[in-house]
DNA sequence: GCCATTATGGACCATTTAGTCCAGAATGCC
DNA sequence: GGCATTCTGGACTAAATGGTCCATAATGGC
């Protein structure tokens, strides 16, 4: 039958991603895209039907992972350790190199969104996954007790949700740690 | 002597301007560029050196206006109040089409500021005169009275400076107004 | 080994990119 | 009005842009 693919799509896009991500969706050229998947010309119009769809494969498969690790993380038994792990990783992990392009979803909240449709329904769609994910996270710490605060878990939420985008954009600016450290000693002293 | 310039070389700055923080850096064309200033492709590389030259001269202008502005609602004499006044502009304004944008300094720290030294030093800039000026004036309300913790300033300062590109990135993403509201409320409450 | 089918390298395309350059128009001073 | 000087429209460039296409190579089934 035919012949198969030379390549795995899954690596294809994970390389993608990485180019997506470090420099933006404008500012990466197909030249770029090639050289960071190793394919051709002919063989990446023949997997994706153009750079932009290139774009929201690797963006779904980003988020899908990323909401992924949140679930995990946010699933411990201890709700208020969960919430500050969550937020410790995006900071701690500013010091890999891998990590320090921030957040994809935020990079795309500022560069696209507010012109590209398709990006703007997944992006909305993120942060209200964040929302909810806290607000249930802090619900939980405050029925089982590791959460203290009788403030109301939704709104608190909202505040994280807007932390969120604040720490990421801090660690792709290359924002000094200890701003970092003490901004979520802050943000979590609120749950007390 | 010289033929006078046919054009305001402040207006032309902001003309462009518009167009940066709109569009992003990379998204901008010297045609949007040309269209939006009203010059010539002559008259344009007369004036700058560069698009990138543009983009600088622009952003400090920029940087300029909206530092004052900051300055100036922090001076009032309640400092809560001119602190919840500092974030309500950035939610309420919101609904203004010509804030939509966000704030050029955020989307700058998330377009370029990783790979362009010239914007990192003007980002870095920008988040430490914010928060200076925010750990100020917490200060000032808690000698003053206004403000009730006794949280350290500086510290509360930074987890402000981290809310403060989280609004924005929220704005520029067309996030639902209850959001930043009650995540505002939130914010506003630690001083308490 | 042949065939049907698909993958692929590379040539090719029109368009757009940022940027240069020059000839001529406009101006202020004398 | 003439001159020196500067401004400016538009032609021009080389390179890069995203994308198309085809001839060929590779493959699996028979």
């Amino acid at each position: 039958m035919p012949r198969p693919q030379q390549f795995d799509r899954k690596q294809v896009l994970q390389q993608a991603l990485k180019v997506f991500w470090h420099q933006g969706y404008e500012a990466t050229s197909m030249t770029d895209l090639m050289r960071a998947t190793g394919l051709s010309k002919s063989s990446f119009y023949n997997t994706f039907a153009s750079k932009h769809e290139c774009l929201l494969e690797a963006f779904d498969s980003y988020r899908a992972d990323r909401l992924r690790d949140m679930d995990r993380v946010l699933a411990g038994d201890n709700a208020k350790e969960s919430i500050a792990t969550f937020f410790r990783m995006i900071v701690s992990d500013a010091k890999a190199p891998e990590f320090i392009n921030g957040c994809m979803s935020i990079n795309q909240a500022v560069e696209l969104a507010p012109h590209d449709e398709a990006i703007a329904t997944r992006v909305d769609e993120d942060f209200q996954k964040i929302e909810d994910a806290l607000a249930e996270a802090i619900e939980r710490g405050q029925r089982a007790g590791s959460i203290a605060t009788r403030r109301d878990a939704r709104n608190i939420a909202q505040l994280m949700v807007v932390a969120f985008p604040g720490f990421q954009v801090l660690v792709r600016a290359g924002s000094p740690q200890t701003r970092l450290n003490h901004a979520l000693d802050e943000l979590l002293a609120i749950l007390d």
